[in-house]
DNA sequence: CTCCAGGCTTTAG
DNA sequence: CTAAAGCATGGA
């Protein structure tokens, strides 16, 4: 099936390219994107978006829908921030992405220290070595694996695929997820969802909200990394220099938007727009 | 060669 | 409690 959107407000590029999701190749007029164990291809013609894909409700909340992004793009432009505005005008079409929990899990812990093209490569092998093979469109692509899948390959099987020091991690989070699951985070309040997720191993603050944000939804969430300490230094004049306290400031100033802020200054500032 | 990348864990003070 | 060292890997 074909799902359509107005292009304005729905970019692949803007959305796939700041950095909330690593399972993406360019294909054909677009991207086909990956996301637990589903395909789709998006791409952009005229003033229209369209998503191929066989689970259409899926992609529907995937790629956030339901939501309203001129609201939010104004709410953006309202804060007078030379640097947010920019990234809300040119990132316009930036959507925050549902995705799987589990699969952000592993990912970020993956992601910390770490460059997004080496990200990437580090998921896709797991990927290709662990995850059941599908098809889309004619094409060949493997799921993102189970934790079950991916804590019976243990730590020497991560060190393999370049993961570096993050093999343990990766083994003992998988492990313990294996036998507990996760279901019982999706029903706790924000604050302890994050206090909860910094008990798995390699999980730290910054890990922990992009799970929050991009993985439970939680929108309200702002991570700070390398990127958003050197923004908070240049483009709004910060001097503190400890991320929970940067945290806490930019939370505070954005409220319950405080994720889509985020993307919009994590992408302006990453791509020198 | 050094520095850095969507930082976290461990150890020292 | 806070501060700093150590951590794999690859690209600039």
């Amino acid at each position: 099936m074909t799902i359509d959107y107005d292009a304005h407000y729905f970019s692949p590029r803007d959305t796939l390219e700041c950095g909330q999701i690593f399972r993406f190749t360019p294909y054909g007029e677009g991207y086909r994107v990956y996301s637990a164990d589903k395909a789709c291809y998006v791409y952009t013609r005229g003033n229209t978006t369209y998503i191929e894909c066989d689970d259409g409700e899926y992609f529907y909340n995937f790629f956030d829908l339901g939501r309203d992004y001129a609201e939010i793009n104004d709410k953006a432009k309202s804060y007078n921030v030379p640097l947010l505005t920019r990234g809300a005008e040119l990132g316009a079409g930036l959507r925050l992405l549902n995705q799987s929990a589990e699969e952000m899990i592993y990912s970020f812990i993956i992601s910390q220290n770490n460059n997004i093209p080496r990200i990437k490569g580090i998921i896709e092998r797991i990927c290709r070595a662990l995850g059941d093979e599908s098809e889309f469109g004619g094409e060949k692509y493997s799921a993102f694996p189970s934790s079950a899948a991916l804590a019976a390959a243990g730590a020497p099987f991560y060190k393999n695929i370049g993961a570096g020091y993050r093999d343990e991690y990766l083994a003992k989070t998988s492990a313990r997820i294996a036998a507990e699951g996760i279901e019982k985070l999706f029903a706790l309040p924000t604050a302890e969802l994050k206090k909860e997720l910094l008990t798995y191993t390699g999980i730290g603050p910054k890990v922990a909200d992009c799970i929050s944000l991009f993985g439970f939804a939680r929108r309200e969430c702002f991570p700070v990394d390398t990127w958003i300490e050197k923004l908070y230094r240049e483009d709004f004049g910060g001097t503190l220099k400890d991320r929970n306290k940067i945290n806490f400031y930019f939370c505070n100033l954005f409220g319950k938007d405080a994720g889509y802020m985020q993307q919009y200054l994590f992408y302006a500032k990453r791509e020198n727009l």
